[in-house]
RNA sequence: GGAGGGGUACCCAAGCGGUCAACGGGGGCAGACUGUAAAUCUGCUGGCUCAGCCUUCGGAGGUUCGAAUCCUCCCCCCUCCA
């Protein structure tokens, strides 16, 4: 296999499309580093794993010698990304961007090479062109174009509302790529749109226009929907490595397939070898333990991935306490407080109710049996261990 | 500017004078089971020291013994026409 050929089946790898995949191969022929932009939006500084899937490909990329260009949209953040949420943001100020441009950065190293990674600010340019250049970038595109674009059109349809700025997104991100002189830029499937208004912007400038690498929207915990911190169905990769273990073994047998095609650095033949594995008897839990720790080992170091999975055993195979419960004091008073009020005041539940509810259905333990009697006094003077579910635990001081 | 449609709990969506703390679905949570926080099944899902009481159906008033349901004004969204 030629270098060319070996590079472009790393760059495929995983992607769901690759535009246009000729003009790629010259690309890569010509040997030059090649000039790979990324965009992210300046607001959500909480990477989580979907966003992993882009900066894992912006990875193969530096592996290939070539240069990241991490974009901050500090300026089209004020648009906010017509994703079909229709709010328009308040500005940032230029510490909160700082701020989370630092929180990125801290983050995407984990995986990316800082020796081959640009980070650059879009209104460094945008707040150039000014409001003439602006409706000069405006009249580049048309309404009809504009209603192309997959959620402008589904909100039009779903009487859905949509203001007059969200067009001009897709128009400044398209003008990102000129200013940059990108060869390439990646994106999620659902950029697509944004992702070729770079190409005709740049053709529109004399550039030669960039190739497109859409990677695939990571499914969520739920398996269903794409991974976000507004579902809440995300695992983030600042968060505690138990935590992270946690959440990947709650994934589907299914998704964690997914999950592994998308996020795992294991080679395409050694999963298909686990995949085998299973067809022929093995747990399926067992590989999906595999994959919590490489993950967790990605973010916090092999130490961590070895803990988590102690404790995660511990906890749920052998129903044991975890050792790092929080402590709460609660102000019971002479008289003492009956268990539902601790709950709520031990945090374990958010409302009276709640606890109440979870006392009936079986789910509140105290020091380890279940309890019963929802009336029933706790004193001051001792500390007991409360228990909500499977996950939640509380050592509570009772004053 | 004109005409019409619509705003119900976390989301979708019934209800159109009392039996409504509000059907149903999704999501979430709990229990059972297990291979795990997979899958499956069952239950719960406004608040409150909870067999009782209190506050909810875009907002503010009004009619009524009684309103999510009727009336008035206001706010917001959508469609068609200009």
């Amino acid at each position: 296999m030629s270098d060319v050929a070996s590079a472009l089946a790393l760059i495929k790898r995983g992607a769901d499309e690759v535009l246009i995949e000729a003009e790629l191969v010259e690309k890569l022929k010509s040997g030059r580093p090649l000039r790979v932009k990324a965009g992210f939006d300046p607001t959500a500084p909480d990477l989580h794993l979907g966003h992993t899937v882009l900066i894992n490909k912006m990875r193969h990329f530096q592996e290939l010698g070539h240069q990241v260009l991490f974009l901050i949209g500090d300026f089209t953040g004020m648009i906010g990304d017509p994703s079909g949420k229709n709010s328009t943001r308040p500005p940032l100020s230029r510490e909160q961007i700082l701020e989370n441009a630092r929180t990125y950065q801290e983050q995407v190293f984990k995986i990316l090479d800082p020796e081959r990674t640009e980070i650059c600010f879009n209104s460094a340019w945008m707040n150039e062109l000014g409001a003439a250049g602006m409706i000069r970038l405006a009249a580049r595109s048309t309404v009809a174009r504009m209603l192309e674009r997959d959620d402008f059109a589904k909100r039009y349809s779903n009487e859905q509302p949509i203001a007059v700025h969200e067009f001009l997104y897709p128009l400044c991100q398209g003008y990102d790529s000129v200013a940059m002189k990108a060869d390439v830029e990646l994106g999620g499937t659902d950029q697509k749109f944004n992702l070729l208004m770079g190409r005709e912007l740049q053709k529109h400038e004399g550039q030669a226009p960039q190739c497109v690498v859409m990677m695939p929207l990571l499914e969520g915990l739920d398996g269903v929907n794409k991974m976000s911190k507004s579902l809440g169905n995300y695992i983030g990769i600042a968060e505690p490595a138990r935590e992270i273990f946690g959440k990947v073994m709650s994934v589907s047998d299914q998704l964690m397939w997914r999950y592994y095609e998308l996020l795992s650095f294991l080679p395409a033949g050694e999963i298909a070898a686990l995949r085998r594995a299973i067809e022929e008897g093995r747990n399926p839990r067992d590989i999906k333990v595999m994959l919590a720790q490489e993950l967790v080992a990605r973010f916090h170091g092999t130490a961590a991935a070895e803990d988590a999975l102690r404790d995660f055993e511990a906890r749920f195979q052998r129903g044991a306490l975890p050792d790092d419960m929080p402590e709460v004091s609660v102000l019971v008073g002479s008289e003492g407080m009956p268990v539902f009020q601790v709950l709520k005041q031990a945090g374990l539940t958010g409302t009276t109710s709640e606890a109440i509810r979870m006392i009936g259905q079986g789910g509140v333990r105290l020091n380890g049996e279940r309890i019963e009697d929802k009336g029933l006094l706790l004193k001051a003077g001792e500390t007991v261990v409360l228990q909500v579910g499977k996950r939640k635990f509380a050592s509570v001081v009772l004053g």
